[in-house]
DNA sequence: TTTTATTGTTTACAACCGTAAACTTAGACT
DNA sequence: AGTCTAAGTTTACGGTTGTAAACAATAAAA
């Protein structure tokens, strides 16, 4: 129903340690960030609360420790970025998309072989 | 050298219309965002005035009316726009960029063919 | 049970962005 | 020449984001 809230890049840092496995306690989020991202540990502490008050995770606390769950999967995020992308930047078009992108960025041969494959079986499948 | 300034998405409207035809005077550009975007003049003087201080375009005038210019390219405002989201969502990855919007997205007969020729030129010129 | 350490909550603050009012200046018109 | 007016400049203001200090609550240790 609702879509999925908005992530912002620093949170999204934390998104993806609780993607990589769940769950996580929050001595182990912030230990992982702190050194990474060179954020205090108040500031990770601010996204882990903005990130629940938008209920992209939600916790629970299990006697001493409290729990980290995501509540926004990685796809969900993944999928409304890219729409969103896509249509800023392109006005919906992937087509386009692919192209300035191919134009832009080298591929390996193998990348583009991959890629071959895939659009083959995108064609078979029908749309 | 300097990378190309940050366009912010409402300033990406002025240049739009500066993309498309150079050089436009206030008058043009107000009176054809207004409606489309709606948006007050003095919202539009702003991002005139924002887009100039960050040099993404310039101004002279002849007479009474002023004429901008844009003075970054769309080709670099796409191109750096391109590298960011790729960076930040897929840490560089274009393979994975590309997995993810066939998967998600759909694709006409056509649009499919004509990707995979591009592909096919890639191939040939090598990376 | 009182103290302490840990972990979550509130408050803060500057930069950026969307939005726009107020101000200024320099030609155009009378 | 004086006034009007169009066009650029300054200031403003609320919301979001990155960054973090201050505060509160609660379980663990003494």
């Amino acid at each position: 129903m609702n879509s999925t809230p908005h992530i912002t890049e620093a949170e999204s840092e934390v998104m993806k340690l609780l993607w990589q496995k769940e769950p996580l306690t929050a001595v182990e989020i912030i230990s992982q960030l702190k050194d990474r991202m060179d954020w205090s540990d108040q500031t990770i502490k601010t996204f882990l609360n903005r990130l629940h008050k938008k209920q992209a995770i939600r916790f629970e606390k299990s006697g001493r420790n409290y729990l980290y769950y995501p509540l926004v999967t990685y796809d969900e995020y993944v999928k409304a970025a890219n729409r969103s992308f896509l249509d800023r930047m392109y006005n919906g078009a992937v087509g386009m998309l692919f192209a300035k992108f191919l134009e832009e960025e080298k591929l390996s041969e193998g990348e583009i072989e991959q890629l071959q494959q895939l659009l083959e079986q995108k064609k078979r499948d029908g749309s």
